[in-house]
DNA sequence: AACCAGGACGTGA
DNA sequence: TCACGTCATGGT
């Protein structure tokens, strides 16, 4: 039975540190600028603190690709950064962040969480206070507090979903709360493989879970099995 | 040319 | 609780 520690092991075999969560989108190339690999420990500052957490918010359904191109013309349009995103119009955020897609709610979800956040302080918010926020669901609140803050919570997207489901670690019903519980009772409590397990699970999914039948050459026994499962 | 991207929220059963 | 519609751009 395969379990996620397993996972993760081949994974971080087949493709090595993933050094999540990237971040200087916008201020090289207009790719990002700095990813970590093999360099966690390093605490975030703060303008990292906040790039990722408006990265996790925008990134909300959306291909990352996208969310690069609005993070760079967010950066153009004068930084990244908490009082220079509410000093902006209505109109030039939501210009801004228009590749993100659902540019309308977004901006307005990077409002309420910029005024919260600023409101912390510096401080970490519990994931409770982040679940408050409109706009923030569990998949954000657990990206921002596993890469802005460093807090041992297992980030579970659409990806973890379907590779899981298809290796059977979980069923298709099972809830945000069910995997996030497997992972955190079987995993090392260890940040950086949490890190790094949800982004390797991200990387193996682009590459062999875009679409039906799934084809996992690192699992290929379980694969062929669920596939002839599906046809029924 | 449909389909999907590192979801969240509002609504009606 | 739960299924479903809505939000929207961009790549395959």
């Amino acid at each position: 039975m395969l379990t996620p520690t397993t996972i993760f092991e081949v994974l971080l075999a087949a493709y090595g540190p993933q050094g999540w969560w990237p971040v200087g989108v916008g201020e090289g190339d207009g790719r990002a600028a700095a990813y970590h690999p093999l360099d966690f420990a390093v605490p975030r500052t703060d303008s990292e603190r906040f790039e990722i957490c408006v990265g996790a918010i925008l990134t909300q359904n959306t291909a990352w690709r996208n969310v690069e191109k609005a993070l760079v013309s967010l950066h153009a349009a004068g930084g990244v950064q908490p009082s220079a995103l509410l000093r902006m119009p209505d109109q030039q955020l939501a210009d801004a962040i228009r590749p993100s897609g659902y540019f309308n709610v977004k901006s307005r979800r990077l409002r309420v969480f910029t005024e919260f956040y600023l409101l912390l302080a510096g401080s970490a918010p519990t994931r409770e206070e982040l679940l408050k926020v409109w706009g923030v669901g569990p998949e954000t609140a657990d990206s921002m507090l596993l890469y802005a803050y460093g807090r041992l919570h297992m980030v579970i997207d659409a990806y973890t979903r379907r590779i899981f489901s298809h290796l059977g670690v979980i069923s298709e019903t099972a809830t945000y709360d069910d995997v996030a519980s497997v992972c955190e009772a079987e995993l090392p409590r260890d940040v950086p493989v949490y890190q790094e397990m949800h982004a390797l699970l991200v990387a193996h999914a682009k590459r062999y879970y875009q679409r039906l039948p799934y084809d996992d050459p690192l699992f290929p026994q379980v694969s062929s099995e669920t596939n002839r499962k599906n046809e029924v």
